[in-house]
DNA sequence: AATGCGTGGAC
DNA sequence: TGTCCAAGCAT
């Protein structure tokens, strides 16, 4: 689209209230740009501005990471919530180095074939890195675009052609430009028009959004349905992969029994933490965040 | 396409 | 205080 209202309130508004975060400063490398971006899958900003940084100067560059063992990586990623995303991240820096040169590639197409690296975030790195021109749809700009364009709270369970389309036809022709359109209407979605309580006095397309003109109608619909968490296999694996973590070298499983009480459900995490390659098992009982890696790295 | 996958902060 | 939420991905 050559042209549209959006566009100029929306960049307006980006120049004068983005927040300064470090992997959108001009020293920032595309490894960076997609660190920042594999750590933000599910984590608040808050929460990844120190990781992010400590990741980095430990490693600097893919080859770096690569270098060392999966189970560092598990480590380092500390609390961010699911770790399988350090192990992809771990898997992806391999690729990076043994397909790329070492340098993270800039088609679309070479990172979404990168572990952990879905249309998001591979649209997401080609823009804001490289800066090309991609439909970057996250939960922000999904939320954004359905109230601004349908006039509905909140967008449908999953991403619909629909939805990719509006977001396609809405970008800017000039690359920088789309790129700085990406970014924006993210940073709307992030800072003004959020899930719970938008501030729409504040929004940039106060005048141009369909929800706001209809008077900020709810939801209608089938409740929308959230997974619940304790008790769950989730947060047993949490437990344990904590002790893991926490722990130099192999531990004796009484220490990982001892965080949970049920044994057939602890059991039971582990195997699909030993499955999903964040544990390795060792003989006589003992257990390890990973240290090869045949079981984390895609072959061919 | 619906599920499973962590964690902690905000209210 | 329990519920909701936060720049998704893989299967």
């Amino acid at each position: 689209m050559p042209i549209s209202p959006l566009h100029a309130p929306v960049l307006a508004w980006y120049a004068e209230h983005a927040r300064d975060l470090p992997w959108r400063r001009p020293d920032a490398t595309p490894w960076g740009v997609l660190v920042s971006e594999v750590m933000l899958q599910q984590t608040p900003v808050n929460r990844v501005l120190p990781a992010y940084a400590e990741w980095l100067e430990r490693w600097p560059t893919p080859s770096a990471l690569a270098a060392d063992t999966p189970g560092e990586a598990v480590r380092q990623w500390g609390r961010l919530g699911y770790p399988r995303r350090a192990l992809r991240l771990y898997a992806a820096a391999h690729t990076i180095t043994e397909r790329h040169d070492g340098a993270v590639p800039a088609s679309y197409d070479d990172l979404r074939a990168l572990p952990g690296i879905g249309d998001y975030t591979a649209a997401a790195v080609a823009s804001f890195a490289y800066g090309q021109r991609h439909a970057v749809l996250d939960t922000n700009v999904r939320r954004v675009l359905t109230r601004v364009v349908d006039g509905v709270r909140y967008p449908p369970t999953a991403t619909t052609a629909r939805e990719r389309r509006t977001a396609q036809d809405l970008l800017p022709d000039a690359p920088a430009t789309a790129a700085r359109w990406a970014v924006a209407v993210m940073e709307v979605g992030a800072l003004v028009c959020t899930a719970a309580a938008p501030r729409c006095d504040s929004c940039p397309l106060y005048r141009e959004c369909a929800w706001r003109q209809a008077g900020r109608p709810d939801h209608d619909g089938p409740p929308r349905r959230r997974q619940s968490y304790e008790g769950t296999d989730r947060q047993c694996r949490g437990r344990l992969l904590r002790v893991l973590r926490e722990s130099d070298g192999a531990v004796p499983k009484a220490r990982l029994d001892a965080v949970w009480p049920d044994p057939v459900q602890r059991e039971r995490a582990l195997d699909t933490l030993v499955a999903d390659g964040l544990v390795e098992p060792l003989a006589r009982g003992r257990y390890r965040l990973p240290t090869g890696v045949a079981a984390v790295v895609p072959s061919g």
